[in-house]
DNA sequence: CCCTAAAATGTAATCGATTACAAACTGGTC
DNA sequence: GACCAGTTTGTAATCGATTACATTTTAGGG
């Protein structure tokens, strides 16, 4: 009976150090060393301790051997909607770096909803993870603590959260924004609008602000352009474009701080029967791949995703090995990709570019697509 | 110095119950008590425990607390390909599941590389991880071992894997492939191309045979169906399309067993100046969000893809807690939806059914879109 | 055969919690 | 004041590894 005991306990992880320090008639210290520097075990030692090994399957205990070298060799990655296809893409680069250094992901979703973030303030503080990568442009916070304080070695993807101790990869949304108003202002455009992220982030704040500045260097007023608010997702899209379909004064030209928003309002006014870019001219944000797949295909400012998530990951890495500068931006940069959904507005003539040609800002060149 | 040592220590996780005891001048016994069982604790030593421990800022060291209890309280989910919209939102309903329970997710993507599932192997193996969700359709193996000799509690999403004692959620690929081919042969249909997932996957041999179960229903034989290879991503269904538009026999009508390639297939038809459904009728798979924003919207079979990933968590949480019953299928409901991307073929006359009218089927009726 | 340095091994502390068990304390009753 | 039952508390083992330090073994030289 005792023995059924044992053999149903020892059905998921029984064989330990000891099992096998018994086993091979050595001590644990020997297994261990064994494992860890063959060289300093003598070769008859060795193979009786890797026979014990192979004969019972043994795998160390990962989370005992943490607990001791007090790290987990696990990162919080903290995203703010994993539905979306760009920050599935950074992912994706993230995971390709840490793979190299042995780390693993635990993921912290958000669903945009800022009450998850205690969920996750709670994790980090709890000793489980070894660095947190934020791809949300705030701090994480819950339960009166913030992320920021818990010492805990940080990386930002995406945008710089201001006052943050910690290296930052990002893209110039500022400046990318000005092409973009350059861009459809050379093509005669000059009535505005402008589909917006969530209120207080970082991106959306500084997307907004270049595309006025943009707007503003040729005279048009940023009361002007009217603006949607948004979230990011297909959601904001449909809803801008209802309240666009309503109007009289409609904008010839609408630039969506997220490419899903953009698509979303692009296929909506579709569906109304109006013509893009011949009725507007639409710019998305991002790069996601089916920015290329949709009809038109979208113009849109493109991210180094995947290499954002790669730089982020490493910097990481350098804040955990001690080897890293603290805070630091890294800047990608990011390009207008024009596509099919900008043109000259229909009744106006183009007043210098042509039709479907990249405007170089100073900040990032334009480039065609393909 | 030796001060100076341990406050350098102390940066990270230095406060510990041993702390906290000492702080209220009681043992850490009493301390873990007061934070697990309170009413075992008298008021008096409660309240100061609970003062140091607000005073120091205390967090027990979840590692170590997992240590003793042989558990992690994180799951591992391996996932074909996490850039794919599909297993995005499946994820998703994953971790709102978990989340009420306590776990958190390790995502093991492994990119469609089957080299990659060694690495998660040896997570699981090493007691990291409490159960496994599998999204793969196979067992992942590497280093001679495979996922399923490990003994961990496991459920796997989306298909079934042969002669596995876990649980499986799925939807019924093979019965709603069926229905694509009536209503395809409904339309008129008669020529009809596949484009295929990767081969020996199980969601691409049910969808497969059932699309050709279907055929043959009505006396087409499969062996006429031009088959496109495949790997479920984009890149397939630009290749499909390139081999279609040097063919002399084109189908009318084309089955791709994603939505993705079925996306990327009509996007560069569309672009070789073809008309879809014009030209050819376009069916997908998965039922994304995108399905619905492309030109023209996609027919598409919808899965619930959220749910999926819900199920799927709780029937595993459900083997974890011993209350599972080991082997046995959840079959979820998928729907055909009609999209703008089927109609008749041109030459010929619509044989039964009018275009864009959905062919219910015994398995899972149609349905139109909205 | 002894001595010494180098090599190999073992002992036990440690990481930071939880918990069985024993011990100490409390209050009430006779 | 003794006794008992019920509370409360502390001691120490435990989870499964790693590693500083001590100890033993080995090899080689004289």
């Amino acid at each position: 009976m005792e023995d059924s005991n044992r053999r149903r306990r020892a059905s998921r992880h029984t064989v330990t150090i000891q099992d096998i320090a018994d086993r091979a008639g050595v001590s644990t210290a020997t297994v261990s060393r064994t494992l860890a520097n063959p060289e300093f075990v003598s070769v008859k030692s060795r193979v009786r301790v890797l026979r014990a090994v192979t004969e019972t399957g043994y795998t160390p205990n990962v989370a005992a051997r943490n607990l001791r070298a007090r790290r987990s060799m696990k990162i919080l990655v903290v995203v703010p909607n994993l539905a979306n296809p760009f920050f599935a893409e950074v992912l994706r680069g993230i995971d390709d770096e840490l793979a190299g250094a042995g780390y693993d992901m635990i993921i912290g979703n958000l669903d945009n909803l800022a009450e998850r973030e205690a969920r996750y303030v709670k994790l980090a503080m709890s000793g489980q993870v070894d660095g947190v990568l934020n791809l949300t442009g705030r701090v994480p916070k819950g339960d009166g603590r913030s992320m920021a304080e818990l010492g805990l070695p940080m990386a930002g993807i995406c945008a710089i959260v201001p006052g943050q101790n910690s290296p930052h990869v990002v893209v110039n949304d500022r400046a990318v924004s000005v092409s973009v108003a350059e861009h459809l202002l050379g093509l005669g455009h000059r009535r505005f609008g402008y589909i917006s992220g969530p209120a207080g982030n970082i991106n959306e704040i500084e997307r907004h602000a270049g595309f006025l500045d943009g707007l503003r260097a040729a005279g048009i007023d940023g009361k002007a352009v009217v603006r949607w608010p948004g979230a990011f997702n297909l959601g904001s899209g449909i809803a801008a474009a209802r309240d666009f379909l309503r109007r009289g004064d409609r904008p010839t030209a609408v630039y969506a701080a997220s490419d899903e928003m953009a698509i979303a309002f692009m296929k909506t006014l579709l569906t109304a029967g109006l013509e893009v870019p011949g009725d507007v001219s639409i710019v998305g944000f991002d790069g996601i791949e089916f920015a290329e797949l949709v009809e038109p295909t979208l113009t849109t400012v493109r991210q180094p995703r995947h290499n954002l998530g790669r730089m982020g990951a490493r910097a990481l890495l350098d804040e955990i090995a001690g080897t890293g500068s603290g805070a630091r931006i890294i800047e990608m940069p990011a390009t207008l990709i024009v596509g099919d959904s900008t043109a000259p507005p229909r009744a106006e003539r183009p007043s210098r570019a042509p039709a479907k040609t990249a405007v170089p800002s100073e900040a990032t060149g334009g480039e065609k697509r393909r």
